[in-house]
DNA sequence: CGCGCGATTGAGTAATTTCAAATCTAGTGG
DNA sequence: CCACTAGATTTGAAATTACTCAATCGCGCG
């Protein structure tokens, strides 16, 4: 996506630090102030909103070599309103706001990146919006196993069914 | 967000180009080649999903100051997949890619300008998920008539139900 | 064995859809 | 000013879908 020398890659690599998570844990809580934007090397973790019931509602799953934070408190430096949790144990680089400018100011290269990032992320969200309008229930759950055929293996029904917007029950009964 | 001496000004606006549209007017239709990206200057747009049995499915309105087109043909230079059509008589600039990647290499201004666009529409997609995920029908249209009081002037209610996922019936039935 | 977790099943209830018909409203021509 | 029409909105009633609450099942592990 983009070319760096290996002098640039030096500069680079010298914004992030290496952060590690176990499964379970928060890298995000509700409430908290967020530094980082976190970039995951391997593991998978769960971007969710928990409502005043506390049940969780899963905006977005990230695995390897995805971005994720919540990106509205990060650029804004607001307080989360999602949370940030690990489903598998998970390596990250994370990336401070701070190292972030300069990395978009040092490197244009850089920018460039983050911009087709951050696109990327948008057209997703605009398919899983999609999804929402036109499909029911079990055509949203055939469409996240083929998009995502690893995610059944990796994460209890369970879990999918709060990313999915379904009872666990609904998605139990979708198996026929 | 961006400040521009005169000159890049000039600059900047040398790239775009003025195009009008008049009310039901077509701007890009499934199956075409996007060559731009539009901002909206006047007018209302909107972008959706037509399946199989023609039945259209709102992923965003656009209006004032807003950017929009099918992102991911525009940038993938792909067909559209999505159609972007007016509600209203629209006046837009519009910018080629070529014209787009001009402007970002040219002006580093610009491609942070373009970053912090999308990335607010990435939040706001994400809003929108977030939307289905923790609401139904009724806090949904009045989450959107909270947030764009504006629209319900301006678009049938029949639209505003292609938006939110909801049947017209339904959608009309809320009033109570 | 018995616990804990995930998954399934059953039954009743609530929300939403579909199809059909009735109303309402703004703009047009007479 | 009135009648007429097209589009938008509402209403009714039956059918469907998904939800909740509760109980049960299956299985790996100390």
């Amino acid at each position: 996506m983009v070319k760096l020398t290996d002098e640039e890659f030096d500069f680079v690599i010298g914004h992030f630090e290496l952060k590690s998570f176990k499964k379970t844990q928060f890298i995000i809580q509700a409430g908290d102030h967020v530094k980082d934007v976190f970039f995951i090397l391997s593991g998978l973790v769960k971007l969710f909103y928990m409502n005043e019931s506390a049940k969780q509602h899963i905006v977005s799953f990230a695995m390897e070599d995805w971005w994720e934070t919540d990106f509205n408190a990060y650029y804004a430096q607001r307080r989360a309103v999602f949370s940030l949790a690990c489903l598998e144990n998970t390596e990250t680089y994370s990336l401070s706001l701070e190292n972030f400018n300069k990395l978009c100011s040092g490197l244009q290269k850089m920018e460039h990146f983050f911009l087709m990032k951050s696109i990327a992320g948008h057209i997703g969200s605009q398919e899983r919006i999609l999804s929402f309008l036109t499909s029911d229930a079990r055509a949203r759950y055939e469409n996240l196993i083929n998009k995502s055929p690893g995610l059944l293996q990796r994460v209890p029904k369970a879990t999918l069914a709060l990313y999915l917007g379904v009872s666990r029950e609904t998605l139990s009964r979708l198996g026929s």
